[in-house]
DNA sequence: TGTACATCAGTGAACGCGCGTTCACTGATGTAC
DNA sequence: TGTACATCAGTGAACGCGCGTTCACTGATGTAC
């Protein structure tokens, strides 16, 4: 015992208690996660609980904080990964949604969910500081696919004129959808499946060939 | 107060209480939903709740019930609305997305928010009968929409490969991240915009013609 | 090298409140004869 | 038309449990001198 709390001290507590917290938020709302319930499975006493947050809304916010910063992570690397590939920025672009929705595809048990789409549908749970973050989050994303989406543009005129700004929004919304029908259907490649439509479309929008070796 | 309680006798007061737990459902989660907070407002005791309920999960699939046929019945109503149009069924498919649009914008404080995907984010709080009753609702939209699909691809080849079936749960998935993007963001038009997107998409790849005068 | 003190990462007990659920009962309305 | 009974739509009181939060305390480790 003395052991074991010795091994389990310090930050690796904290995060032992997010992973779970995490799981269960993403399983059962945030509402209906308890502390007792974290505790027992942490291995941990309530009052060392809150030794590490204040009170339910702070651990929201950590949550809420880490996943973003883990997310944000993983879309740079996934993108990263497919820049060295050409440097005509939409088969790039293109070549990062393969990549993207490979790896959602290879997500062993499928996506867990996303925080910011629980958060959203149970916005009368958090404070202002949790809602701002998680619209924040949505901004972000926005942002970062725009930045990319026009210098697409900018090489290839789109066929069809389209809000660009809505297209970058559209990025983020297919993942999410995708989340919501992969859980709700219980068949996880649902996700990957919309990503690669998704792909088709821009593929369509900005007139690449369907087929990256028959140039028309 | 005997003239109120007649007055409110029967079946709408279950109608009531689904009502108050539907808006508090997808504001705060099924598990932070309390009947004690649904009663307040209904102005009714709780053992009048639970002469209408056995339980907590059968609120839950009342209201799961009544919200699928809800939202069939306009599905219903948005094609019908746009099927005198034409007779060619992709024109007739894109107008219907485009008077979904319409109608999503029109709603005057946004999308309150798909009781499928709160139930999907909170899958531990739910019988299997739940579970099972969510599933079959968004395998219902598949069918529904493949069936058109079908029937377009028939007289209109795609101009790339896609998955019929995969197309038709984007529909599906567009909706249900369009409200994840809307309430996060706290800008409901967010939702019109991308099924306009989806629109694009369906006219690009089977080759309606971007503007409806212009024949190239 | 030894001692004093500070900090870190917790423990243990107690709190009051609200939760979902049960049960015996009731008053108004409807139906049979 | 009057009476007996059944059903509908609830009420009121009580239940035990688990919830989030607080508070005084502690034992191991780190730092100053």
């Amino acid at each position: 015992m003395t052991v074991r709390a010795t091994q389990r001290r310090g930050q690796s507590t904290r995060e032992r208690i997010l992973d779970i917290a995490e799981a269960s938020v993403l399983a059962k709302g945030f509402g209906a996660t308890s502390i007792e319930e974290i505790i027992a499975e942490a291995e941990l006493t309530k009052s060392g609980f809150f030794y590490h947050f204040r009170d339910k809304n702070a651990l929201a916010r950590a949550l809420l904080q880490r996943y973003l910063d883990t997310e944000e992570a993983l879309l740079d690397e996934v993108f990263a990964a497919a820049a060295g590939m050409s440097d005509d920025p939409l088969e790039r672009f293109l070549a990062g949604l393969t990549g993207l929705a490979e790896m959602m595809r290879d997500l062993p048990a499928g996506h867990p969910g996303c925080l910011v789409a629980t958060i959203c549908y149970s916005e009368r749970m958090f404070d202002r500081e949790v809602r701002e973050l998680n619209r924040a989050a949505v901004l972000g994303w926005r942002a970062r696919f725009l930045a990319v989406l026009d210098e697409i543009a900018e090489r290839h005129p789109p066929r069809e004129r389209v809000d660009l700004r809505a297209l970058a929004d559209m990025i983020s919304n297919t993942v999410e959808g995708g989340i919501v029908l992969s859980k709700a259907l219980g068949q996880p490649p649902v996700l990957a499946e919309q990503i690669l439509l998704l792909r088709s479309y821009l593929g369509l929008l900005f007139g690449a060939s369907p087929q990256p070796s028959a140039t028309t």
